[in-house]
DNA sequence: GTCGCTGCAAACTCTTTGCAGTGCC
DNA sequence: GGCACTGCAAAGAGTTTGCAGCGAC
């Protein structure tokens, strides 16, 4: 969206990006905020949110919205899936999984033209199958 | 997660799942108030988001996160896929699409049992092709 | 020196919650 | 009559934005 000419290099954006490529967690902005910190301890979190948005923009970070309110960002940018764990909502890649439609083929889509999709599997994370599994969260229908 | 027992019948519950019912548009609960409240001007915003989370709980409406923020609902409760406009953000219903993965049988899956998954088309709607196309929002490449 | 980037803090949006009164069963 | 449900309003979470100073080029 933004004209990507005319971006300076910046401390914080470098050391952001080195610490999301590092984690496979897909942290949220808030984690990866505590986690640069560490290393710019005077950084803000509006740094975090501008920067991180600034990458998506150039397509260096992909921006994960998920069922659940809190936006996740991944530094993988490769075509890839995430499952995630309907218990406690932690969030893995997983390999591509092809779709089953040729897409822009369908009539029954009501005059859209298909131009992508996106796959988000569910289910219960190595931890959580060992526990308990006491009252956990609706989402087990969520399947679509 | 509330017992389903010992709910009364409300009035606003009632109306609100009958306009939610009428409409294939997906609204957000503030889309909702505002056509609800036409007949019931007391309503308030509160009162629908108690309501459609007590209706998501009792199965009777389905709650729909998209990327993107705001939370819709949608009065089918049948498995069905949804569409989404990559340019205005509209969401309409789509036929199932069947994925094309056996589920709970990958180890790949860094030991995650597979309870389900959920699909998201993305498209251009037909209103939105037939515009100029003008600085059209990212996404596209959003494909998964 | 210019102008993009930063830290800080306030503002904003969407959603949830506490409370006292209302009305369904 | 009990207690789930309501309207209202305030609080919360997550995210964005305005501003003045800083620093990359």
């Amino acid at each position: 969206m933004t004209h990507d000419t005319s971006r300076r290099h910046s401390r914080q954006r470098h050391v952001i990006l080195e610490e999301l490529r590092k984690l496979t967690s897909h942290p949220t902005a808030a984690t990866l905020y505590e986690i640069v910190r560490r290393r710019l301890p005077r950084l803000s979190l509006g740094t975090v949110y501008r920067n991180l948005d600034v990458m998506v923009q150039m397509g260096m970070v992909q921006k994960l919205e998920f069922s659940g309110g809190e936006t996740r960002f991944d530094g993988r940018v490769d075509r890839h899936n995430h499952i995630r764990c309907v218990r406690c909502g932690r969030v893995d890649d997983a390999e591509r999984v092809p779709l089953d439609v040729s897409l822009g083929n369908h009539d029954d889509l009501g005059g859209y033209e298909v131009v992508g999709y996106r796959v988000e599997l569910l289910g219960i994370c190595p931890r959580c199958r060992c526990m308990p599994a006491g009252g956990s969260p609706a989402a087990t229908n969520d399947a679509t």
